[in-house]
DNA sequence: ATGGCTACGATCCGTAGA
């Protein structure tokens, strides 16, 4: 079983390379991240032509996140309450499969990142539960922290920043330490492996990266996972996302393909 | 000098992202 998320940065603009990915990847489950539809503007047809279902959770401009997947997607929950469109779950196949768009935090001190830090309070209590009801749990998305100094390009330009400031690493360690593992570093991992470079100053051509997004897994689906890589080919086509796909492997039975 | 790019929705500038 193939799962993968990507932070598309306005679905309506990547549509045709989310179809050409899908077509080539053939993933069993897909998260979407910062989709910027509104649900009525989704694009339920050249999903469903490409052999997906999916469920959405978006607003106007900003946010948005969806699940795209070959099976029946049941129990479908958008998570704690909250303002914005950042979190969708839904099981596929018996996984239970968290989609979240983690907010960004603007800078260190400034009520976004407070904001940021509360959220990520609020996704640690509400996954505590969610994992104690469906074991096989996997949280793919854009958590807008780098772990460690190896996934930032610059550490010490980095240092103290939003996205590696101490209290945000904290936060995301405290997810890790409800029983999830970062499926990335199971594996031995090419140096500096990022899933996002700044549009400006060609920070893709220098490699001048941060690796936010994130898939994690629960024991049984660690235990069971075979390999996860970041896909770096879309960030090199006309008009990219400024993220770029991270895909998962798992030895378990899906009715999917793979 | 502290931006540089991209998307969006407002109008040819501001907000936000990371």
């Amino acid at each position: 079983m193939k799962i993968a998320t990507w932070n598309v940065n306005s679905l309506k603009v990547r549509l045709p390379q989310l179809l050409d990915w899908l077509a080539q990847a053939k993933p069993d489950v897909m998260c979407l991240q910062e989709t910027k539809l509104e649900d009525a503007r989704f694009p339920v047809a050249e999903i469903e032509a490409a052999g997906y279902r999916a469920v959405f959770a978006g607003q106007k401009t900003y946010n948005g996140v969806a699940i795209l997947a070959a099976a029946s997607l049941e129990a479908v929950s958008s998570g704690f309450p909250q303002e914005h469109k950042r979190l969708l779950a839904a099981t596929v196949d018996g996984l239970r499969v968290v989609c979240v768009y983690c907010p960004n935090g603007q800078a260190v001190g400034s009520e976004k990142y407070a904001y940021k830090l509360a959220w990520f309070a609020q996704l640690r209590d509400w996954l505590r539960d969610e994992l104690a009801r469906h074991p096989r749990l996997a949280v793919l998305g854009d958590f807008n922290v780098a772990p460690e100094d190896r996934d930032v390009h610059d550490p010490a330009a980095w240092e103290g920043q939003i996205h590696v400031s101490p209290p945000e690493r904290a936060a995301f360690r405290a997810l890790l330490d409800l029983g999830l593992a970062d499926a990335f570093r199971l594996f031995p991992q090419p140096e500096k492996s990022f899933s996002w470079w700044d549009y400006r100053r060609m920070g893709f051509r220098r490699n001048a990266g941060l690796r936010i997004d994130e898939i994690l897994l629960s024991d049984p689906l660690a235990r069971a996972c075979t390999a996860c890589a970041i896909d770096k080919a879309p960030r090199k086509l006309e008009r990219p996302s400024d993220h770029t796909p991270v895909v998962a492997e798992l030895n378990v039975a899906g009715t999917g393909s793979a």
